[in-house]
DNA sequence: AACCTATTTTGACACATGTCGAACCAACCC
DNA sequence: GGGTTGGTTCGACATGTGTCAAAATAGGTT
């Protein structure tokens, strides 16, 4: 690693930015534009595998909707392909994670998932 | 397909048990079992494809949450594709079809948009 | 340093999925 | 009947996805 102290230590973090909330409107509302609907479905497809959705719920039922890899990982399938799963959440906006000593911790987005809730709940109002 | 009351002819479900409504519990409440995940998911996929998720907003937010199919046909793709995409939104319990004469008509099931919605909502005021 | 545990990444594999054109079925109209 | 329009099914293809074992990374302990 070179640390020379002359280099600018360019840090180019990707900035994950959660694209912003007002995503769409309901889905019952007008029908959705071609990148509302590839937006949105990127959510939904993230909870759309039972494994992604065990760990979902997992963490989200945890106290303060947050828990450890180590807590979670027992959904029946080897750990990498967890952590596989856990980094789709992650790319999909639904979970964020940080590193604390030896553990991950994984907590839930509220935001994103009060934003998909919305996009339903509106919608079987009809 | 937490509830398939009655979904018109082509029952290509196994058809597990007919549990009513409450098909799974918020997702913050409890983890979910692996049936209840693979039940559950089943609909979020349904929903996580772009173009299902345009065709479903279409018939949602048609007149009466019904539409003809060649209302909604113009999503970008052919029509063998619309019609395909249709069948996993009916077989995901999401619509129902029915004949009138020379067109078809696919309409929202609102019970099971609604089961969805909950699910997400109650776990969205975390 | 060497070792251990927790987690992610890599590489490979089988399988599922989205897409199309062509063929097919269903209802209407001449 | 023959023809036309609306819609589904079939067959094929490329791409995507879930899975694992093995290797790699990160942090702690001794």
């Amino acid at each position: 690693m070179c640390q020379n102290r002359f280099m600018s230590n360019t840090e180019l973090l990707p900035v994950l930015e959660s694209e912003a909330e007002p995503c769409c409107p309901p889905l019952d509302e007008r029908p959705l534009t071609a990148e509302e609907a590839e937006r949105t479905a990127r959510m939904f497809k993230a909870l759309g595998d039972p494994v992604r959705l065990r760990l979902f719920s997992a963490v989200a039922s945890h106290r303060n909707g947050e828990a450890c890899v180590c807590d979670i990982s027992d959904v029946g399938v080897s750990q990498p392909t967890v952590s596989h799963h856990l980094k789709k959440l992650k790319e999909a906006g639904l979970l964020s994670s940080e590193r604390r000593g030896t553990w991950v911790y994984y907590r839930v987005e509220p935001a994103v998932l009060a934003a998909m809730g919305a996009i339903l709940t509106k919608a079987a109002s009809v």
